[in-house]
RNA sequence: GGGAGCUUAGCUCAGUUGGUUUAGAGCAUCUGCCUUACAAGCAGAGGGUCGUUGGUUCGAAUCCAACAGUUCCCA
């Protein structure tokens, strides 16, 4: 049958999609094999899938194909998130879309909603992982809110609580009024912008005086219940203890002094408004302050204010720098850069907030777990790279306690329990809690369960455990066969979210780490390093991508350019650039393929045949332990550079153009025997990479019966000498050159002269120096030919009718920097301190590099006699 | 404001303990080829005083210091 001269991939990649799943080839249970397990960083639900995905997936794929080739019994475990906040405001704006406001629907009714939308949008993104070749073992999918893993969590919660972890409280948090719920300090993200600062005169009370403050923030005004000074500026000495008028609400208020206070910012008087900003706060704490929360849930200005109640917090601030402009105590205003937090999905500004939530204590957590910490730094969990240890470092020793409730309806709702005089128990049910009440005559109908969900977080932190159901007595054996797991990919940005915190929980609930590596991927940007977003439109549909390049064109562009921990950049010519080698490897097929067979060898095979493939074997054996090299130091990207070019260069470039018959001509059994074995292992090498590709040509090559290329064994490697001196691709490389720069045709045979000497290492070859190079002879003496030095050896190339016309200057400027270099090295080893210090290795390097540039130096000088 | 990292060819990056590197790769560029597997290809070529300055050393892209630029994290 015809073969394309080009790879098409369509079709092929969903035929052996299938046949992989019909085969169960992803399907892992526990057996006599070592295991090696990957947890997928579960995708939001309703997500779909953006080029981060792509290169993170691709990335476990090809971990957990080698995985399985090098013996492993692997098992990727695939799932999605319910991802809380984000989904429920995807579900809050399409129900906005509808007319209906959450407002005023029930949670019941509001969850059914939820449900319908994750029914209809979840798992999409499982599909197109599929699509990307993923090898997961999709039997095993889970979702974060199924019931086993909803229990776990339940479960999880009450055991931290009983052990003293979790606690309730009353507490300064990041609120979001857009949202209505609390964050947690990784939600918020801190952005530059500009504002103004207002410098305001308050009035000191039995005066006429003032004292000027500087304050971004004139809407919280309102709730000022001190101000504040540094206990050692002169200006304010006298007016520490006394007290001053706040505008727009003339109460009176101390001036107090504490050292907390720059005395460089503004005026160096500080407003103080403990229920709006956490400074401000625990300054209200020390000096014993009112808190007067200015603020409705919403951020619009509470009855407490007494004035501009209802407006918005921006528009309020206006109408108070108005206000006090009108009152005549506004001095001045001042544009500066400051740094307001924004929730992470809503982008709303957030409001430093003081209310009551459930917080995981994490002083005590991590002085009772020191080795969240202490394993990360000593590579007893490896990141990759390295760099992050300090960046993890850094949180751990400087944590602060995790609010861990949302006030949200999607998620798992807190097991705690009130009764109707406040006391809270912590049960699974309302009817355990109703044991745990004090008061044993309350009844189900008086006790009240939070309203509160978790943080997605405080789910996915159990993932590598939970998916297992490691928290059931059912899942107890396969989490000992599958727990630790052992490489985790994810990016950087949820390094304290989710890597962090499942070291924390692996150590809380199963005692020990949740895996071994940790890989970085890198952030993907577009050529012009900006962050792919949907407003840019710089972000390519990945699967538009892989129908247009084919998935393993894809694949490979991104993987071409993903070192670990750096950005990539990417671009759409890599997939190409894949989709080229997914075709050059198509086609060395092809050559391969269309060969005629005979039992008998010729002179030339019977005399090259065997270097050209023991030179193969060792060039795919050395690259082989080069590639493990990088896998082991998770340099996926080198690792597939090196196979490119033994692909490429080496394999179709030398290696078949060494065997390839004369045109016309049959090729020994023997000899294409060999030629398939060096191209199976090429395969086999770059399975884990192009998993498609690979199996539709190792499938082509004969009938396997069932077998597929991913279940068979990664090459192994062993050193061995190469039967073709590298002098010899030299030499060939030379007589080309000579033809390309002196416009010789590819068609005029060369002769070929050198010295006695040197000479074996080219005899040995000749036949391929003949085939490659187009050489007809190896004449003892040729006149008027081009003089080459290939190393160190002198070679004379001649070309029937072609003279060499020497550039003598171009030849004089060789020798002058032949010269210097060897004035360099004369130098050095002239030098006594060099001889007494190096060593005895770099000093006899030294002498080699002298002997050879001065042979070099000689046959140039021989030129130009 | 605190911390960490980065700076090597036009671009993206390697360069492990200082000496086989008179600095490498891929892409891009240039030249020549539709040669019989592949023009989605082949054969060649050019291109960097390793951010700057100073120091340590027989020897520095590599170690140290300062400076400049840049990115990220935290507050």
């Amino acid at each position: 049958m015809e073969i394309s001269a080009k790879y098409n991939p369509e079709g092929i990649e969903q035929k052996w999609y299938d046949q992989w799943i019909s085969n169960k080839l992803f399907a892992s249970t526990p057996d006599h094999r070592p295991s090696y397990t990957v947890v997928i960083p579960p995708p939001n639900v309703t997500g779909i899938l953006h080029m981060g995905h792509m290169l993170n997936n691709s990335i476990q794929d090809i971990l957990v194909r080698r995985a399985r080739m090098l013996g492993y019994n692997a098992c990727w475990v695939p799932g999605t998130d319910h991802a809380s906040i984000a989904t429920e405001t995807k579900v809050v704006n399409k129900l906005k879309e509808e007319g209906i406001s959450k407002d005023d629907i029930t949670r019941e009714e509001f969850l059914n909603h939820a449900f319908d939308w994750k029914d209809k949008f979840g798992g999409i993104i499982l599909d197109q992982l599929k699509k990307l070749g993923c090898s997961c073992d999709w039997e095993r999918t889970r979702f974060t809110m199924e019931p086993d893993l909803s229990e776990a969590v339940i479960d999880s919660f009450i055991d931290l609580h009983k052990r003293g972890y979790i606690y309730h409280g009353t507490r300064m948090i990041n609120w979001d009024p857009v949202g209505k719920t609390a964050l947690s300090d990784e939600e918020v993200n801190h952005e530059e912008q500009q504002a103004k600062l207002y410098y305001v005169k308050y009035k000191l009370e039995n005066s006429d005086d003032f004292i000027s403050i500087a304050t971004t923030r004139p809407e919280t005004i309102m709730g000022d219940t001190a101000v504040c000074v540094h206990p050692d500026d002169e200006r304010y000495q006298k007016l520490i203890g006394t007290k001053c008028i706040v505008p727009l609400v003339n109460r009176a208020v101390p001036i107090i002094a504490d050292d907390y206070i720059d005395l460089e910012f503004g005026t160096g008087a500080l407003k103080v408004t403990p229920a709006h900003d956490i400074n401000d706060y625990e300054l209200g704490k020390r000096h014993n302050l009112a808190t007067i929360d200015v603020f409705n849930e919403d951020a619009t200005i509470s009855e407490a204010a007494g004035v501009f109640v209802g407006e918005d917090r921006f528009k309020a601030r206006k109408l108070a720098a108005l206000e006090l402009e009108k009152l005549g105590v506004l001095i001045k205003t001042e544009d500066i850069t400051n740094k307001v937090g924004k929730s992470e999905r809503s982008k709303a500004v957030i409001e430093p907030r003081l209310s009551a939530q459930w917080f995981v204590d994490m002083k005590k957590f991590m002085a009772d777990y020191p080795e969240v910490l202490s394993e990360v730094m000593d590579d007893d969990i490896k990141f990759h790279p390295a760099k992050f240890k300090n960046t993890y470092n850094h949180w751990l020793t400087n944590i602060k306690d995790w609010c861990i409730s949302r006030q949200l309806w999607w998620g798992h709702r807190i097991p705690a329990w009130y009764s109707p005089t406040g006391e809270i128990v912590i049960a699974r049910t309302s009817a355990e809690a109703l044991e745990l009440f004090e008061d044993k005559s309350l009844q189900i109908s008086d006790i009240k369960q939070d309203e509160d969900v978790l943080d997605t977080w405080f789910s996915s932190w159990l993932w590598p455990i939970s998916v297992f159901n490691g928290f059931q007595e059912s899942g107890k054996e396969e989490l000992d066969y599958y727990y630790p797991t052992a490489d985790l990919v994810t990016a950087p940005d949820i390094i304290f979210f989710w890597v962090a915190r499942m070291i924390m929980a692996g150590h809380a609930f199963k005692g020990e780490k949740p895996f071994k590596n940790v890989y970085f991927t890198g952030i993907v940007r577009d050529k012009e390093r900006r962050k792919m977003s949907k407003s840019l439109g710089n972000s390519p549909d990945p699967i538009k991508l892989m129908n247009h390049y084919g998935t393993d064109g894809v694949r490979m562009g991104l993987m071409l350019s993903a070192p670990a921990g750096n950005d990539i950049l990417f671009d759409e010519s890599l997939c190409e650039q894949g989709r080229n080698f997914c075709n050059k490897l198509w086609n060395s097929f092809r050559l391969i393929h269309g060969w005629k067979t005979t039992p008998q060898r010729n002179e030339y095979y019977k005399e090259y045949g065997d270097k050209a493939h023991d030179w193969m074997i060792a060039k795919i054996s050395s690259v082989t332990e080069v590639v493990n090299q990088h896998f082991d130091n998770f340099r996926i990207s080198d690792a597939l550079m090196e196979l490119y070019k033994l692909t490429r260069d080496e394999f179709s470039g030398w290696y078949l153009e060494m065997i390839k018959p004369t045109y016309g001509d049959p090729i020994p059994q023997k000899d294409l025997d060999k030629s398939i074995v060096m191209f199976d292992a090429i395969l086999r090498l770059l399975h884990p990479f192009m998993p498609f590709i690979t199996e539709e040509l190792w499938q082509s090559i004969t009938e396997r019966n069932g077998a597929f290329i991913n279940n068979q064994e990664w090459p192994s490697y062993e050193t061995s000498s190469t039967p073709i001196n590298d002098n010899v691709f030299q030499l060939i490389s030379e007589i080309r050159a000579k033809r390309n720069e002196n416009g010789i045709s590819p068609k005029v045979s060369a002769s070929i002269a050198m010295n006695d000497s040197n000479s074996a290492v080219y005899q040995s070859a000749s036949g391929i120096i003949e085939k490659l190079a187009n050489v007809e002879s190896f004449d003892d003496e040729i006149e008027n030919g081009f003089k080459v030095l290939v190393g160190t050896d002198e070679v004379n190339i001649g070309f029937k009718d072609f003279v060499q016309k020497i550039d003598v200057e171009a030849v004089k400027a060789k020798i002058k920097r032949l010269n210097s270099f060897l004035f360099g090295i004369e130098k050095k080893l002239g030098n006594e301190k060099f001889i007494a210090n190096a060593k005895p290795e770099v000093i006899q390097r030294e002498e080699q590099k002298k002997a050879d540039t001065l042979s070099k130096i000689a046959s140039l000088e021989g030129q130009l006699n």
